[in-house]
Formats: C-alpha cells, sequence, structure tokens
DNA sequence: CCCGTAACTTAGCGGTCGTTCAGTCCTGGT
DNA sequence: ACCAGGACTGAACGACCGCTAAGTTACGGG
C-alpha cells in the first residue's frame, strides 16, 4: 500500500477549482445571490459536480470558512513564531499578516468579502464551529494587547475591546482599499499605527 | 387647494410599514435572500402592494438607502450645531451620534445591515449617488480630524484615512456589539476613545 | 348620489433556484 | 483483458423567484 491517505492524492484539482470559482461568485454577488449554475460554468463543470464534491450549497460555503479561519490562524502562528517578543512588535505582525492575506490579491479580497460576511447563513450549530475560530484571533489579539499594557507598551483599559476594533479594522479594509489609492505596504503601516493608538487609548 | 404636497398625506402608512418590513428581511436575509413574499407576509399586505409604492424591489433598496445616508447626515449636521467648535468635542459628537443611530433599537440594526452592506447591489448609476452621500460623511469627519491638526489637538499625517477608519469603527459596530455585553452608553464613551487615538496616531 | 382616484387584492406568468438520479467515461490495479 | 470505483454529465424535479394584469374596495369632492 502507499503511505498517502487517499482523500488528497493530489489535493483533488476537481474539488479545488470549484471551491475557487465558488468562492468568486459568492464574494461578487453574496451567498444568496450566487447561483449553483454561474459557479459551476466558471469552474468548467456540470452543476451535478459540484454535488459530487460537496453535500449542498450550505455546506460549500462552511467547508470554505473552516478551511479560511484555519488558513489564517496558522499564518498568524507561524509568523509570530520568528517575531521579537515585545507586544507592538507583535501586533504589528498580526495586523500585517491579517491586511497581507486579505488583499493579497483579487481572489484574496472576494474571500475575504466571503469569510467576514457570509458566515451568518450558517446554521447555529455550524456557526459555533467558525464563531469560536474567531474568538480565538480575538483571544491572540486580546492576548498581546494585555501583554503590552503588562510591559507598559500599551495602555488601554479594556483590551479585549481594543483587540475587537483592530481586527474589526483590518478585516473591513476589503472595500475601503480600493479607493485609497496607496499600495498594500503603505496600508499596513498606516494601520499598524493606528492599531498601536487604539492598543494606547 | 390645501398648503401641503399630496405625496405625503399622513406620510402613506401603507408604504412605510412596506419598507419598514422589507429592510427587516432584507437585514435578516441579505437583499438576495430576501423575498419579497417574506417581505409583503410581514407587512399584513399581498405581493403586489408592493409593486403600487415601488417599481422594483431594487428601487425599494435605492429608495430605503437614499432616505437612511440622508437621516443620518441631517443627524449629524444637526447635532454638531450646538456642540462647541473644538475638534475633539465635535468628533466625539459625531462618533456618539451614529453609534446612538445605529443600535437604538432592533430595528435600527437591521436598517444598519442593510445600509453599509447591500449598497453594492445597486447598479453604478444610483451607486454612485449613494457613493456621494457616503463621501459626505467621510468629507466631514476628515474636515473635523484636519481641524484637530491645526488646532493641535490632533497629531494624524493622513486625516482621510483616519477618517474612514473611525467611520469604519462606528458603522461595523452592530454585530459585535451583541457579544460585547456591555450598554450602548459605554460603548459610545469606548468608542470615543477609540477614535481620538487614530486621530492622534 | 355618483364618480374618480388611491390603495390595494387575487391569480398567475415565465424563469431560475437548489437538488437528485441514472447513466458515462476514464484510469489503475489485478 | 477485465473491471471496480472515482469523477464526472445530461436531464429533469418541484419549489420559489420577481413581476404583472385585471379586478375590488374605500372614500373624499362636486
Amino acid at each position: 500500500m502507499t503511505t498517502a491517505q487517499q482523500p488528497l492524492r493530489r489535493e483533488r484539482p476537481g474539488k479545488v477549482a470549484i471551491m475557487r470559482a465558488a468562492v468568486e461568485v459568492m464574494g461578487e454577488q453574496g451567498y444568496e445571490g450566487a447561483s449553483l449554475r454561474d459557479m459551476a460554468a466558471r469552474a468548467g463543470v456540470s452543476v451535478a459536480a459540484l454535488y459530487y464534491h460537496f453535500p449542498s450549497k450550505l455546506d460549500l460555503l462552511r467547508e470554505f470558512l473552516d478551511e479560511a479561519y484555519d488558513l489564517i490562524l496558522a499564518r498568524i502562528d507561524r509568523r509570530l513564531a520568528d517575531v521579537e517578543p515585545t507586544a507592538p512588535a507583535r501586533l504589528d505582525e498580526i495586523v500585517a499578516t491579517l491586511i497581507a492575506s486579505l488583499l493579497h490579491d483579487e481572489f484574496a479580497r472576494l474571500a475575504a468579502n466571503v469569510a467576514w460576511r457570509e458566515h451568518v447563513r450558517l446554521e447555529p450549530p455550524e456557526r459555533r464551529a467558525i464563531a469560536e475560530k474567531r474568538r480565538r484571533l480575538l483571544d491572540l489579539v486580546e492576548g498581546v494587547v494585555a501583554e503590552g499594557v503588562a510591559s507598559g507598551d500599551f495602555t488601554v483599559d479594556e483590551p479585549r475591546e481594543a483587540a475587537r476594533a483592530i481586527i474589526t479594522l483590518a478585516t473591513t479594509l476589503v472595500e475601503p482599499f480600493a479607493e485609497m489609492g496607496r499600495t498594500m505596504a503603505e496600508v499596513i503601516v498606516l494601520y499598524q499605527r493606528f492599531a498601536r493608538a487604539i492598543a494606547r487609548a
């Protein structure tokens, strides 16, 4: 027998193409406005092919949401490992990673729109799983802010609310970014400054 | 003849009830997920009644968006008239007005969701009209921030981007507010502090 | 008392939606 | 050479969609 498990032989290119197309359409039209026929056409397959890979439209969204939140959390963890352990430097790294991930290219921006506005479409049981991943990110940022307060770098009284504001700012950047006329690098520096200001509010 | 114009005899209770119901459904399900049948049922009328008052589903959204942005702009203008003319006080008043308007009650929160996420459904011509109202709010806040920089109260280099961040923070508060476990008054004070911090970043 | 208009209603149109089912093709192991 | 199963396709289902035409009711002015 081979050493690899069955389900990820070459990462299932058909399934990946379908999910990519689905996220594009959902990002442009919203979850309810996105039709399976549009998704299938963009992926170059038939509608029934979607049902070979996903049990339903809602499960397609759920699977994407799961992967997207896991990815961003893992990316932040990995990049924090290489950063000096001072709170401002760590906060800067989180902000930079969030913004760079969400603005990287057109697909990332559409995916960000889906991830941060369509999670409400899930039914309560699956929705709680996503809420917990969001809470993990919030806890992480709150920890860094609190750490900074302890070290005297930050001064805010409500680290959790400061963390919430910082995450909101970074994750809702997709729309404003288009009309800002600035490079991603410039925006990252700017929002690192805003984030540190909130942590000192 | 009477002095009043025809179209607003007693403010057309039927039309108002329909728009209220429509905004509720759109706030809960999103524009595409909201059906005219749901809206009509909630308003206690038939589907065809919607077409007596509005030319189409999209026009219903457009009309609400027009009114909602005009209302919030007028409310801010009116409240700014009674505030001492220092930049920090004026910024506080804007933040307080925005948050109080968007969080006031359950309907206001649903309306806020529609206003700040569904404007993208409009076709480009009508969409530009809404974009201009948003720009007016942005200009207003930018002006106050710049004013504060001139007076030495604020220090940020990019007043327009600071204004954008402040507006984003206030207008996306609806979802987080539910899990914050704080009163509206507490949240206003907190976010006034965040806004001033951004203006000093 | 009658009539015009505002404010609806009932019924239904054509179309699109998510979903399913019965087959088809291709590939790799025996 | 065969064939099992993975990865699909074509065609259709009933439900629901936005929208409309034609008819009904209530009422205020002449």
